[in-house]
DNA sequence: TCCGACAGCTCCAGG
DNA sequence: AGCTGTCGGA
């Protein structure tokens, strides 16, 4: 290590703590930052740090965040730091990124191919609800959802299906959980694809099977640092540890106060443990706080006091007093959606920045009220998270069409627009495709080529999928030669896609035709296809880049990190905040984890903080009446301020509240956490020869492209063959699997080979 | 095959 | 309330 003899000016504006943890860079080490201490400033000094003094080059830094916006931010701060000169940072980005990124590398070594295609949650549930179905299940009983729920609290914990308990294997179906996980990820590699939790899941089995890739890793790698380390989960744990056992050079972040994604599979406890597993970790406590005032800070400090397992830290702040929390109550969520509006109208005639005003809220269905009166009252607003630009039907057709161009196995996407615009191909003529395609084992698209060639479906839809397969191909090859953003424009305009939207004249199909503008103008930046995809399903969220001065809505999760002037905290409310759910299970470590939030939340706030409760608010359409969240009466009385519009108002209902009873005696259960290798993966033989590479296989008088499969060995010509449609019939030709039959009662007809059994 | 009516579910949070 | 999925009729 060499201490800089001139220390750069940046690192004098560090405290003393900040500045040990910036050039502490050998070693384990914990840095304890509570709100507001300025980690992100430490966080990215200590990243300039290393690479200013040359014990590291940007490519040799693994930093993880755990949002794409912490990511963004980080890189732009660093990159002021040290100026242009380094070509950004490879390995810095979310824990899916950055495994994204690494998968590209080895997918075979899990059985996929490079361009394998991440699919959304959207995705993994038509998936679930297809193996359901294929197995005979009820999906009213054992819904899709909870598949999903089950498949990812799994993976979080980097339990394969293999290594599933029985407990684990009874929670879905009667004993099927582990059967069903398996069968779904045997689907997801037959589909060249992989969801979310794969990625660090076959980025963690690969490193443990695999030593000399992870060797390769812990080699580059001589520093590894983590952002909001208490929020990591089993998986994350596992691959950090593994990345980081060698050198031991690494630096997590955490406060333990504001763990708030438990129900992602987050555990506090990897930050306790931290000492255990680096020992001699040299922990570094920030409790300086530089943006809240006091008055903030204490209020927030004496909330999160009624949580019981803490780390336990003393934030001080030297930012002159400030005003109290202002507790507003209010009739109604209408009435709340106006105040909010009024206070904020009032915040910008007094010249405060839109920018610095942000609107907090638990949960995203609250976002409607204000956004209904701010759309009326003509404020500008941004909605961060929520509806993300890519969960738009619209942008998802366009992106199917994508991705079946650049991954032609990727059944669910070309499920999703086989029909759309409408061609006249229905669910019979998907069956018939699944059908075929579970039999021959092809991707659907190559089934549906094979199929156009035959008379198992009517003429109109043969020439139809023909016609579409042609386009598929032309695509492709058209693929190799112009932009991601030419592309998608052609695509558009020749699938008549875009005809489609202009021919509707409803009011949200011009809103349609501008996203497809705005996806193609998003796409200029990249280069490949593939690229761009992969940046869509990762990282593109809807906070697009404008310069209109705006207030912020988001909820208080997408907060975290982001600090604000004027915060509001609308919905203090029982069952709204802490949330029904959190109420009716998981118990006390649930409702602490919501007073976290709580704690997050106010803690946004540099001056001034409003909470908002209203006696009523329509829930599922209904009008409820609802009493004042317990966390406003934990709020220290010198701290706040009470505002009722109402009389007998919020001071009546805390008297009130005060009365009920906690019903959380009982403490939440953890199961033992499971995890080790598994056995080899298995290569799955993809079938014949079906690859994104265009091929020529013009025939003349066929389709635009036919598809080469082997034929059926028990087959020859003149055999006596049976078929469900067409009845008995007699074998005259064969071409691949395609066979000519002279059918007894239905003429000489084209055939696949596997829609036919020996007679 | 397509379209509209109706029933049932939801709304906790992210990559 | 608003969305999605299912069912019956053109």
């Amino acid at each position: 290590m060499t201490p800089p003899e001139a220390a750069p000016a940046w690192l004098d504006g560090l405290n003393p703590p900040q500045k040990e943890a910036v050039l502490t860079t050998d070693g384990p080490v914990l840095m304890l930052a509570g709100a507001g201490t300025g980690k992100t400033a430490a966080l990215t000094a200590r990243l300039a740090y290393l690479i200013r003094s040359r014990q590291a080059w940007p490519s040799e830094i693994l930093c993880v965040t755990f949002t794409n916006k912490a990511a963004r931010e980080m890189r732009h701060r660093v990159g002021q730091l040290i100026g242009e000169a380094v070509e950004g940072m490879p390995w810095l980005g979310t824990f899916h990124s950055i495994c994204a990124k690494m998968l590209r590398r080895h997918a075979e070594l899990v059985g996929l191919e490079s361009n394998y295609t991440i699919i959304d949650p959207d995705d993994q549930q038509r998936l679930l609800k297809q193996l359901i179905a294929d197995q005979k299940l009820d999906e009213k009983r054992w819904p899709a959802r909870q598949l999903a729920g089950l498949i990812d609290r799994w993976k979080n914990r980097g339990l394969n299906p293999e290594d599933l308990d029985r407990l684990e294997n009874e929670s879905y179906a009667n004993g099927r959980g582990q059967e069903m996980y398996r069968l779904y990820q045997d689907r997801l590699k037959s589909l060249n694809a992989c969801d979310f939790g794969d990625l660090l899941l076959h980025m963690l089995n690969i490193f443990r099977r695999d030593r000399s890739v992870l060797a390769q890793y812990q080699q580059r790698f001589k520093y590894v640092m983590v952002d909001e380390y208490q929020d990591t989960n089993a998986v994350q744990y596992l691959w950090l540890r593994l990345l980081a056992q060698e050198r031991k050079n690494i630096c997590v972040v955490g406060d333990d106060d504001q763990s708030i994604y438990s129900w992602r599979g987050a555990e506090v406890a990897n930050i306790l443990r931290f000492e255990k597993d680096f020992p001699g970790a040299k922990v570094i406590r920030l409790e300086q706080n530089y943006r809240s005032t006091p008055q903030i800070l204490a209020a927030a400090s004496g909330l999160i006091a009624a949580n019981s397992e803490r780390l336990g830290k003393t934030l001080w702040t030297e930012l002159p007093e400030g005003q109290k929390l202002r507790i507003v109550g209010v009739w109604d969520a209408p009435e709340e959606a106006r105040r909010v509006g009024e206070e904020i109208e009032r915040l910008e005639r007094e010249g405060a920045p839109l920018e610095q005003v942000a609107i907090l809220v638990r949960a995203q269905y609250q976002t409607r009220e204000f956004e209904d009166r701010f759309i009326q009252i003509g404020l500008n607003y941004r909605i961060v998270g929520g509806f993300r630009f890519y969960e738009r039907a619209e942008i998802r057709d366009a992106l199917a069409y994508l991705r079946v161009i650049a991954q032609p196995q990727d059944d669910l996407a070309f499920e999703r627009i086989y029909n759309q615009p409408k061609r006249g191909l229905g669910a019979k003529t998907l069956e018939k495709m699944h059908a075929h395609a579970r039999r021959q084992g092809l991707p659907l698209a190559a089934a549906a080529l094979d199929l156009a060639d035959t008379d198992e479906l009517p003429a109109r839809a043969r020439g139809t999928i023909g016609a579409l397969m042609g386009d598929f191909l032309r695509w492709r090859e058209m693929a190799e030669k112009v932009t991601p953003s030419e592309l998608l424009r052609t695509v558009l305009e020749e699938t008549g896609y875009d005809a489609m939207l202009k021919a509707d004249r409803s009011t949200e199909s011009a809103g349609r035709a501008e996203n497809l503008v705005e996806l193609a103008r998003a796409m200029e930046e990249y280069e490949t296809l593939g690229d761009f995809l992969e940046h869509v399903s990762l990282v593109m969220d809807n906070d697009a880049a404008d310069d209109e001065e705006k207030i912020t809505i988001m909820t208080m999760h997408a907060a975290k990190g982001l600090e604000f002037d004027h915060v509001f905290l609308p919905g203090w409310e029982e069952g709204v905040f802490p949330s029904q759910r959190s109420l009716d299970e998981g118990g006390l470590a649930s409702l602490e984890e919501e007073r976290r939030l709580a704690y997050v939340a106010i803690t946004r706030a540099r001056r001034r903080c409003t909470i908002f409760h209203a006696a009523n608010r329509r829930i599922y359409g209904q009008w409820t009446s609802s009493i004042p969240s317990r966390f406003i009466e934990e709020l220290p009385d010198e701290h706040v301020e009470v505002e009722s519009t109402m009389s007998g108002g919020a001071s009546l209902w805390r008297a009130n509240w005060s009365e009920q009873e906690d019903p959380f005696a009982h403490v939440s259960r953890d199961r033992p956490e499971r995890a080790r290798s598994r056995g080899p993966g298995w290569q799955r033989a993809l079938s014949t020869g079906y690859d994104s590479t265009p091929k020529r296989l013009k025939e003349p008088g066929r389709s635009a492209a036919s598809f080469a499969a082997k034929p059926r060995g028990d087959i020859a010509i003149g055999a006596r063959v049976f078929h469900d449609k067409f009845g008995y019939g007699t074998v005259t030709d064969q071409e691949g699997n395609k066979l000519e039959i002279e059918f007894e009662n239905s003429g000489t007809k084209r055939v696949i080979d596997s829609f036919v059994k020996l007679a």
